[in-house]
DNA sequence: GCTGGGATCGCCT
DNA sequence: GGCGATCCCAGCG
């Protein structure tokens, strides 16, 4: 099932903490490529290390439009990351997707990501971009359309598990201080490299 | 296995 | 003009 609107009308961390263990699709010219999603960090409006903190502008436009559409940017020149926008029109938050777990469309994954072996082909923000393919060009598109979307945990049955979520502080904010916004599934291998735990 | 540095550019001040 | 929600590789131990 893909996931439906409403989904994304949940407050932003309890969003973050729903979407792991769902799967990212995206269904490109090249082939379709999925993975289930095992790391997320939510930017709440009120947070200084969040792009929409000080106000509404060209680049975090998409933080403030509707929930459940892509919010994808440019990020120290050369690498692109993808946040699903939450909250109501006017609010700008997001849920920063960190981390995937290769599932359909591995081969394709390689080819993009230059054949790096499996466990770092999605196990981090600008590479999971890498390997979906998605592109500068899909910044703001609906999750509910035909082109990039997710799927709900039991849309795989064969693979949905249940798992323990961590929660840990974020990954590379130098804005702020340090907030336990990041979450990912215990144990899972795709997750990215670093891990200063807080609780569980 | 870990650390430090370099690449690279659009956006905001 | 400066810098960032990153990634990769070289160098060292």
């Amino acid at each position: 099932m893909i996931l439906p609107k409403d989904f994304y009308l949940q407050d932003t961390c309890t969003l973050a903490k729903s979407l792991l263990g769902t799967y990212l699709v995206h269904q490109s010219p090249e082939g379709r490529t999925v993975g289930k999603i095992v790391e997320t960090e939510a930017y709440l409006s009120d947070d200084p290390a969040s792009h929409a903190y000080q106000r509404q502008t060209q680049r975090n436009s998409v933080m403030f439009g509707p929930a459940g559409h892509a919010y994808i940017y440019l990020i120290y020149g050369m690498h692109y990351c993808v946040n699903v926008v939450t909250g109501l029109v006017g609010v700008g938050e997001a849920v920063l997707i960190r981390a995937l777990e290769p599932m359909e469309g591995v081969d394709l994954m390689q080819l993009r990501r230059g054949q790096k072996p499996g466990k770092t082909l999605c196990n981090g923000p600008g590479k999971l971009v890498q390997a979906m393919g998605i592109k500068a060009g899909m910044n703001g598109i609906s999750l509910t359309g035909e082109q990039l979307y997710i799927l709900s945990a039991d849309s795989f049955p064969e693979h949905n598990e249940v798992f323990t979520i961590v929660t840990t502080t974020r990954i590379g904010i130098t804005k702020g201080t340090e907030l336990p916004y990041r979450y990912y599934i215990a144990n899972n291998p795709y997750v990215s490299f670093k891990v200063r735990k807080v609780s569980s």
